[in-house]
DNA sequence: GCGACAG
DNA sequence: ATCTTGTCGC
């Protein structure tokens, strides 16, 4: 029962040799859509009250976002922060979270980048990697990359991320008018394409995508009673 | 050397 | 991310 690890590898390294592995697991990470009717959708986050670590991940049916699961777990911080390095930090108490749903999720929505990350491995590819499952990175500013152009004000403007170099690693979104947007980026097994679309489906009247303020509002100790605004967008696939 | 830098 | 009080707006 719950979701596992198909993929394992050491978490105590030092930073060169946490640099070293996303460069080899890089490799893996797969920017095509890759699955099949996506009824459940996984969100997660972790909260650092006190120096520890509390992982909250959270279930919802798909597209009615019905919250079905919550698991939350607190555990001993491992690694500080180091841009770049973030997977290093939250990435192993959100798999014990994971490891206790009793549904299996068809795709994960990560607070972070994915492939818009200096190595193309940030910690929705990484999650997505160890898992096996379509994974989305929706991170709230930029790591890496800058857009092309400017983006419009209006909800629904986009504008691609692209390197130095000119390959395209992400996307800004503008979810609501006005505000700033968010960095969308292929996590694992999804292209961009539809991970934006998965992410518009999933935005209400906020900045951030319902699922992921649920996720982290859990983390934070919060209680979600057990519906979160519920409501019916078409499903994409 | 200097600036940038997910959460 | 976390530390923190009040405050403006729908």
């Amino acid at each position: 029962m719950g979701l596992k690890p198909v993929f394992t590898h050491r978490w105590d390294l030092s930073p060169s040799e946490a640099i070293h592995l996303q460069q080899q697991m890089a490799r893996r990470v797969v920017q095509q859509d890759q699955f099949g009717e996506i009824n459940r959708i996984a969100a997660c986050d972790v909260a650092f009250p006190q120096n520890r670590a509390c992982a909250a991940v959270c279930l919802f049916s798909y597209p009615q976002l019905k919250l079905l699961e919550q698991k939350v777990v607190v555990e001993e911080v491992r690694f500080p922060y180091v841009p770049g390095l973030l997977s290093f930090r939250e990435t192993p108490p959100l798999l014990t979270a994971f490891a206790q749903l009793k549904e299996e999720p068809d795709l994960l929505v990560v607070d972070g980048q994915g492939v818009a990350h200096p190595r193309r491995f940030g910690i929705a590819s990484h999650i997505g990697v160890i898992l096996e499952k379509p994974t989305i990175g929706c991170a709230k500013s930029i790591l890496f990359g800058k857009p092309t152009s400017e983006l419009g004000q209006k909800k629904g403007s986009k504008v691609n991320l692209v390197t130095e170099e000119g390959e395209v690693i992400g996307m800004l979104l503008r979810s609501k008018d006005g505000v700033e947007p968010l960095v969308i980026s292929v996590g694992h097994r999804i292209s961009l394409e539809s991970a934006v679309k998965f992410v518009e489906t999933l935005c209400g009247r906020y900045r951030i995508p319902d699922v992921q303020r649920i996720a982290d509002s859990l983390s934070k100790g919060n209680i979600t009673a057990g519906l979160s605004s519920r409501r019916d967008s078409k499903p994409l696939f």
